[in-house]
DNA sequence: TGTACATCAGTGAACGCGCGTTCACTGATGTAC
DNA sequence: TGTACATCAGTGAACGCGCGTTCACTGATGTAC
């Protein structure tokens, strides 16, 4: 994943200062900084994500965002229609970047039981590195239907994985999506738990990881033949 | 000053008349009803809970708890704490009820393995009819030591339903505990997933209880071996 | 090339609102004598 | 049994706060001539 430049969170420096990263740091359009601000919404955006990480969807405020991208409370109403409006675009960006670490992982690699594997790790780490993402799509409140095409994509990447790996025919008649949706459920589910600290953790436990790869492994085995 | 018998608030029925619910229908511990409510604790609770099912934890004010309950804004604070503390009674009495259903589910009928079943049935029914206890008991942001407990103890009663159908030793070493994990945590993507409208529907698609009993089946029957 | 002007993207103060919570109070209940 | 009194469990008004959002504005930018 490519690193992108870290903006604009908690303690923005003054516009002009010397630490002002808006000094023309690679992802600034503008080299110059002033009154306005040149990406703003790409900003809040960014400071969204990150607060919603931090705090959770409730924790959320649009000002905070604001102050974090380091503009007026008012400045994000050029760029978007209201708050939800703002958490939708995070989860928009979430779910393009989610379908695009899935399809690397389905893609790198030539045997199809290696690959299925790793889009299983795949969603693992989306949900722990992203979870500001992770949090806009699936916690939020405003559920749009972006958010279902953009979820079916992803899916759809998981099926396709899955039926690559062990052939559409092979589970005994079951429709792979099942499956998929199984593999779906269980990633969600441990990814969830894990994010709320009710995974047991310590010496000789296995990590969230452990139980999705072991977990996905059986679930697979199982339900074949 | 004497005029103070108006509660004041929209549907309450005054204190008194037929339709009010004070006069010692079933549940009320008192016959009389009155300035004091006899039993507004639970009837706080109650309403919490219904609060939470309806909008989530987001939705849910102490204030329309206090209303549905038919008392002012003030009382609940003789009862709870605070707002979090109400919650987090909510949380307590979904997990003992939790604990019960999973407990009544594993030790009905006499074959472990069928047990084992409606474990993972009772689960989501639980989920999916009980959404308000649900959400407090892992949505909530309080996330107190008693949660912790009394998540370890319906736990405990999977991961023995678990080894009592089908022997700690049939995992091929692997720790039943693991795969109690797994099963928990598709249990919990599953009905996640179907709470927030992301699991696909309609004819020919299968439902949540489906996805779940035959994904369950599917991660033992890996599992073991 | 310079200048007038329209448009864009910010500012900062203010708004209305509804929240959680506190306050001094009062009506109802339980108890000691 | 009756009465005085302490305690309990409510009331209703008010508070401070911080939210989302709007407003009239202004500085910066782009463009036509």
């Amino acid at each position: 994943m490519k690193g992108h430049m870290k903006h604009g969170q908690a303690f923005v420096p003054p516009v002009g200062s010397p630490g002002d990263p808006r000094s023309g740091k690679g992802s600034w359009v503008r080299g110059k900084r002033g009154y306005h601000h040149g990406n703003l919404s790409e900003a809040l955006i960014e400071a969204a994500k990150g607060l919603l990480a931090e705090k959770g969807p409730a924790g959320f405020t649009l000002k905070d965002a604001a102050k974090a991208a380091g503009v007026s409370p008012a400045a994000p109403y050029r760029h978007f229609k209201d708050r939800a409006a703002l958490i939708g675009a995070v989860s928009d960006r979430g779910y393009a970047q989610f379908s695009e670490w899935l399809r690397e992982a389905a893609s790198a690699g030539t045997d199809p039981a290696d690959a299925f594997n790793r889009l299983g790790e795949a969603y693992l780490a989306f949900a722990a590195d992203e979870p500001g993402y992770y949090t806009a799509m699936f916690d939020a409140e405003g559920v749009g239907k972006t958010d279902h095409d953009a979820g079916a994509g992803a899916f759809s990447i998981l099926v396709e994985g899955l039926t690559k790996a062990y052939g559409a025919e092979s589970f005994g008649g079951a429709d792979p999506r099942l499956i998929g949706l199984q593999v779906w459920a269980l990633s969600h589910g441990v990814a969830t738990l894990a994010a709320a600290g009710r995974l047991p953790y310590g010496p000789g436990v296995p990590t969230a990881a452990e139980i999705l790869s072991r977990g996905v492994d059986a679930l697979v085995r199982g339900a074949r033949r």
